[in-house]
DNA sequence: TTGAAAGCGTTACCAC
DNA sequence: GTGGTAACGCTTTCAA
């Protein structure tokens, strides 16, 4: 910029406020010192910026394993709402375990803003880190324990649609394949389902526990296919997509046909369970807008100084999309959902 | 660190070294100091050091659309091996569609000190930006059109080597679903394939236009089934799993058997193609291997200034995973492949 | 072994 | 409308 500053005769300062469309520099300045910066291939550093405006644009990404393709949908949504915020995503940690102390350290390092996490193991120490060190935390698709904001789907919200989805369908006997225990979202999932049915009068869903992978699903799915016919769900609640297309393949794969035999839906709507031969009906969640809504969430708070408005908890709405992997009502629904009279009184 | 030297009572250049564990600092001042910047929950900036040292620590990230698991898989290990080297990955671009010039604007400003790229329409502009400001780049799975390193996979040998197989378990009528035209590692998996059937003597390969997906192999598929029997290709090579998991998907859908009716194999490796109902015979990539080998490439690139050393292409060679998707040869083969005796000779 | 000072590239403040 | 200067937090040279 120095040098720019020379050539142009003039002071480092006026480059800097030329470069940046500040209001104040005749027109003629800037025009001759853009021109300048452009045939020099000049680029600001941001990294100096930063220094001196205490903001590094940075906001770190927490993933979880990507073997679930939501959180590689969620990330895809994330790079690109980021940056149409002005934002760039330093990626902090992607897959199992929990995350390392020196990737903790590199979050206050480089000065993030601001935190984005999803389907993390994040310790509650690094939460109180950030804590600590006030920096916003938003988590997606997890409920923080105890510091941050995050933004879900209304989990029970969503089970209940498809609870009411199976009922309507004449489905007595039914199953929930879950998640992991330790996940807020699977726990939500399997109350929400579970106190639907029982609000219907329905019979205590059986609980087969699961995970977060196909393989997951897939054990599940076998040891419900290896049940006497009598004892047999005839319709499956996997808490996620992935698990689904686990619990479908397994009941194939021992015979049983689905939605013949067995009924079985989702939620989460990745597209790969959109596909043949699962054409699974699901519960979609709001991806993209959930992601916004979680970058607005942090950049409020990045504004305003972490803690200075109240923590939130967003839920956003779901959306049942209809496949072919269940049973239908009777009646014809609509593709778009099921009518809202259908739905379940509010808890 | 100007308050900490106060309070230990000394200058900020002795804990600036402290910190840094330089030879030369007594281990009492050491200590002291280190316990009290424990106790203020001091980090140091990295983005004020990065000034000074002229290098970021950071390495951009430019993804593909990561419908296709791989790339998921590849950000995975990506994240952990730059992290065992000391370096945090911006994430630039994920998703589908060319990287926009504001991405391209934030690699410089950021001045990250090199750019890792895969399966990315990385514009040869963003290609030459990198090379004027000789940031050092190296793509993964792909091949630089003209600057910067690549690693990718032997995709002509792994090609070969499931021709080889293909043949020897008897097929006769083979074809080819393709890739993205635009891409080298799906046009080398198509050549090497179609190659090593030529010198086999057999009868030259189908070849199904395919691309980067699911839905694309699913359509492709389709398009095989609808053949009448006599032409129907009785062995599909996939030239990604993704891909290939659509084709068998819609072979079945069809009515035919996988591998009764027709084998399929893929290539790349992707968790999700090993499990039921695919259990997909592939050639997987050294996937981290390949990433540990980009990032060296990339750090000796840094070490060295871009362009000091020669841009090399390395090419790792991948394994066989046998799996229930295709007719297999009458002898039985080693677990870990086939013999070498039956790789075909080097072209 | 430690200290002082210069400098990295930028922006903000205060003069003019 | 523009220039000078201090400051952001760190490392490094040069002295002591």
């Amino acid at each position: 910029m120095a040098s720019l500053a020379q050539r142009a005769g003039v002071a480092a300062s006026t480059v800097s406020r030329a470069l940046r469309d500040d209001a104040r520099i005749s027109p003629e300045v800037r025009a001759r010192i853009t021109a300048l910066a452009q045939e020099a291939g000049y680029t600001p550093n941001i990294l100096a910026r930063s220094m001196v405006l205490g903001r590094s644009g940075l906001i770190g990404l927490v993933l979880g394993p990507v073997e679930n393709p939501f959180y590689a949908e969620l990330m895809q949504q994330a790079v690109r709402l980021a940056a149409a915020r002005g934002c760039r995503l330093l990626l902090l940690h992607a897959g199992p375990g929990p995350i390392e102390d020196a990737t903790t350290e590199a979050l206050l390092q480089y000065r993030v803003d601001g935190c984005l996490v999803t389907s993390a193991e994040l310790s509650s120490k690094a939460a109180a880190i950030c804590a600590a060190n006030s920096v916003p935390l938003v988590m997606i698709n997890r409920v923080a324990r105890e510091h941050g904001s995050a933004v879900s789907c209304d989990n029970r919200a969503g089970a209940e649609v498809l609870a009411e989805l199976l009922l309507q369908a004449g489905h007595r006997r039914l199953a929930v394949v879950t998640g992991n225990a330790a996940t807020s979202t699977g726990r939500e999932r399997t109350e929400g389902f579970c106190q639907s049915v029982a609000a219907a009068g329905g019979e205590a869903p059986a609980l087969f526990t699961g995970g977060a992978s196909h393989a997951a699903g897939f054990a599940a799915g076998q040891r419900i296919a290896a049940l006497p016919a009598a004892e047999r769900p005839d319709a499956v609640f996997a808490v996620a997509d992935i698990l689904a297309m686990g619990v479908i393949d397994a009941l194939r794969e021992a015979g049983l046909k689905v939605p013949g035999d067995v009924s079985v839906v989702g939620m989460d709507g990745i597209s790969l369970a959109q596909r043949p031969p699962y054409r699974l009906t699901t519960l979609v969640q709001p991806l993209e807008a959930m992601v916004a809504r979680g970058l607005d969430l942090l950049l409020t708070g990045i504004e305003h100084g972490a803690g200075a408005a109240p923590q939130e908890r967003v839920l956003l709405r779901g959306t049942l999309r209809l496949g072919a992997s269940c049973r239908l009502p009777g009646s014809p629904l609509p593709p778009s959902g099921i009518p809202d009279a259908a739905l379940p009184a509010a808890e």
